[in-house]
DNA sequence: TATTGTAAGATTGGATCCAATTCAGTTTGG
DNA sequence: CCAAACTGAATTGGATCCAATCTTACAATA
């Protein structure tokens, strides 16, 4: 969800402690989280205008830090920049979708395979851990956002064992591109359940380290969420 | 090896003609544009630091719009920047070179084959004209940037009929991140050779539609130009 | 009426100036 | 003699102000 933004060097820890831990965070970063968090969020819809004002003095700060943060979220694939019009919160076709889920179908299933091949136990305990952390999300009923979080954090679990940070980022890109329409699909007490079975699927298969079947399970569960988006946004558009 | 920099509308025309046809170029893009040329031609190598001040002095500018190409650099991977430290040109360690390599491995050979279930008859006449192109550069001599651009111009060619810009976008950053030690690689004349035998495979089996055939000389491609890059750091890491 | 031209307001791009952080060299205390 | 603390310059981050561009509304003309 964060896409490596950089200038928070650890928790924020909230308090104004003596000799404070390092909450050191640029205000640009700050500015960046805070848009992100609204356009994941979904209060700021596809092809919602922003205003550089308008968001500089909501956060009592000048209109730099924003332009700046505006420009790292175009990285993310979150908002388009068009000079001298602004930026404006990216839509997504039904084709862009297809076009991002298929990339992860490329990469995704490689990485795992490459993740399984190097992983520790220590690797697969964390994997273990984000697993239990989405399904207490779902149990509490958090919030679309959080949910999204944890899900993501577990693919990440999933994949990082292999070393790849570059191609790591490219699909956290793709993600974050997606995200926030995967949210309406997320939230049916129906999909909820399919996706915590499937992620104990892929982490049963992870633990055994069977890289095929691991490969197959994460192809599936990426094609099944493309699949149900995809049928959302052309039915948004055709209506 | 542009990156889809906003802000030029059409060709530079350099003259100062009476109705200038749309020279309309922004400043961050022009010094994003310098930079990236810089980079990318090697006068700027791996580790080397950007002075903000610097360049905006050279240019003639302020820092602002230097600040905000070097942030449209770093998501182009050519520059990585930390707070309050300065953005610093990126270094690829051999590692790197497998981890982008690889990614582009999944990426083109899939993209290939949908551009071959798409493509008109126009799709290949361009293909054709870009491969002439930098069959003509080779034969002029020109420098390894214009080489490097029309190597990627040949690419793109091949891929663009898929009709998926987003994941066009990624392998463009793919190949930016590795592409200036790919220099390196291209400038002996045996290499030069090689590429251009390769090309015209390339084109040839594209030409007649055979997906399979021009997947599996793409990968190969890929992978031999991996093998050398990923040789060569090796070697130099070791020296 | 449809189209073109124009002017005012809104909005973004860029320059200059100030504040905060880092870094290199030096000093000080053990 | 060495490590830690200090001091100054160098450098980046951010605020304020000005310039360039776009947008909208309205008027003029065919």
């Amino acid at each position: 969800m964060d896409g490596g933004r950089r200038g928070a060097e650890g928790q924020q820890g909230q308090r104004p402690v003596a000799a404070s831990p390092l909450r050191r965070q640029t205000v640009t970063a700050m500015v960046a989280d805070h848009i992100a968090g609204k356009i994941i969020g979904g209060e700021y819809p596809g092809g919602h205008q922003i205003r550089q004002e308008a968001i500089a003095a909501e956060l009592g700060v000048s209109r730099i830090p924003v332009r700046e943060a505006l420009l790292q979220l175009e990285a993310d694939g979150l908002v388009v920049i068009r000079t001298h019009r602004g930026a404006v919160v990216s839509e997504l076709s039904a084709e862009d979708a297809v076009d991002l889920f298929e990339a992860r179908l490329q990469l995704e299933p490689f990485l795992v395979g490459k993740a399984i091949e190097r992983v520790s136990d220590g690797g697969i305990a964390e994997v273990e851990t984000s697993m239990r952390a989405y399904e207490r999300a779902i149990a509490r009923g958090d919030d679309p956002k959080e949910l999204s979080r944890l899900n993501w954090a577990f693919h990440t679990a999933l994949l990082e064992p292999a070393g790849r940070p570059r191609s790591m980022a490219v699909v956290q890109t793709l993600f974050n591109s997606a995200d926030r329409y995967l949210r309406l699909q997320i939230e049916p007490a129906k999909a909820q359940a399919k996706a915590l079975r499937e992620h104990r699927e892929l982490f049963e298969a992870f633990r055994r380290r069977d890289a095929a079947e691991t490969a197959r399970l994460l192809t599936r569960h990426i094609a099944d969420a493309a699949g149900e988006i995809v049928a959302q946004l052309r039915h948004e558009a055709a209506g």
